[in-house]
DNA sequence: ATAAACTTTCAATAATTATTGAAAGTTTAA
DNA sequence: TTAAACTTTCAATAATTATTGAAAGTTTAT
């Protein structure tokens, strides 16, 4: 596998991981150049490497900035606008967490938490319910808890030990 | 908030929450439902409920089967089949990992390994690549054995502690 | 063996989501 | 101020994914 196979391999994998998580695949491909990118690159570039059209590359790389993992470079002199990612895995990985976290598990977490909170009325079904959807609202909040605490573990060594503490 | 709207706000938000992350809206429904049910549910009961096809609900009763966390019911007398859902939101959280982790993130877990292993041709994007898509391999290797560490530890309190060691 | 009761399959269709491309908008240089 | 260089927007279209429903398949009771 050369340089340019390898490329094509990682940006498409990437990019269908992305959809396999709910993730738009020109939006996970996008950032997958750039996160492999020596330099800043231009939404010609962009669209060159990955055959998509202006408005597309325009939209996903806004929704990138709004994710708060692209970030717009000016370059002296030049015309056009450049872009450039996050290159740490971590501080990318803390930046997905958190955005997904508020997003999509807190509102999550919000309904759990009034679902659960519903007056007994002494049903079986009712009764069911409020111990279902509460074990489920503490799993997810300690889930989340836990994700976005050792994910900002910008320290590598806490993560390596806990890893050998639960092992 | 009575029984009934509470029972609605929860299948369908486990529903959209399901849509956002990749998975079907009909499978995370049927698995809501079964999962809040005291008992055992036939195809009629869930069509019903969900307001969904025969063919819909045989089809995503497969799949959540095929992820180990729903099964068929025998009762004896009874015709029809019926369905239950795994009741303990831990073991449910640890099948669903495992499972998550071996359909989608070993594969990429190879992907990444294999495009990180390519020959440093001694050019400065060929370093990059392979700096870039290594330091991906271990956070992700890292992240989903911990998750699945995590995730396994059937006594709560390991879990409890860890939080308290990580705040 | 037959038929009733039930489930599965899958081609057709619907719903959703992603993508295009060109017009409208913005910025910069002269 | 004009126009060239660039970006954004968004209605139209394409691609993907989910859903239906009816025919085919299976199981059980008689």
């Amino acid at each position: 596998m050369n340089y340019e196979e390898a490329k094509i391999k990682f940006v498409s994998t990437w990019g269908s991981l992305g959809t396999l998580w709910g993730i738009n695949k020109a939006m996970a491909q996008i950032q997958a150049l750039l996160f492999i990118s020596t330099k800043p690159l231009s939404m010609e570039d962009i669209m060159e490497e990955l055959k998509i059209s202006r408005g597309n590359t325009s939209m996903n790389l806004r929704q990138l900035m709004d994710w708060g993992i692209v970030t717009k470079e000016i370059i002296p002199g030049e015309r056009k606008e450049y872009f450039t990612t996050e290159k740490d895995v971590q501080e990318l990985a803390r930046t997905i967490a958190k955005e997904r976290s508020r997003r999509e598990i807190q509102p999550v977490i919000k309904v759990l938490k009034d679902v659960s909170s519903i007056k007994d009325d002494g049903t079986e079904k009712t009764k069911e319910l409020i111990k279902q959807t509460k074990a489920l609202h503490e799993l997810t909040e300690t889930a989340d808890d836990m994700i976005n605490k050792l994910v900002n573990q910008r320290q590598n060594w806490i993560t390596k030990s806990l890893l050998k503490l639960l092992t």
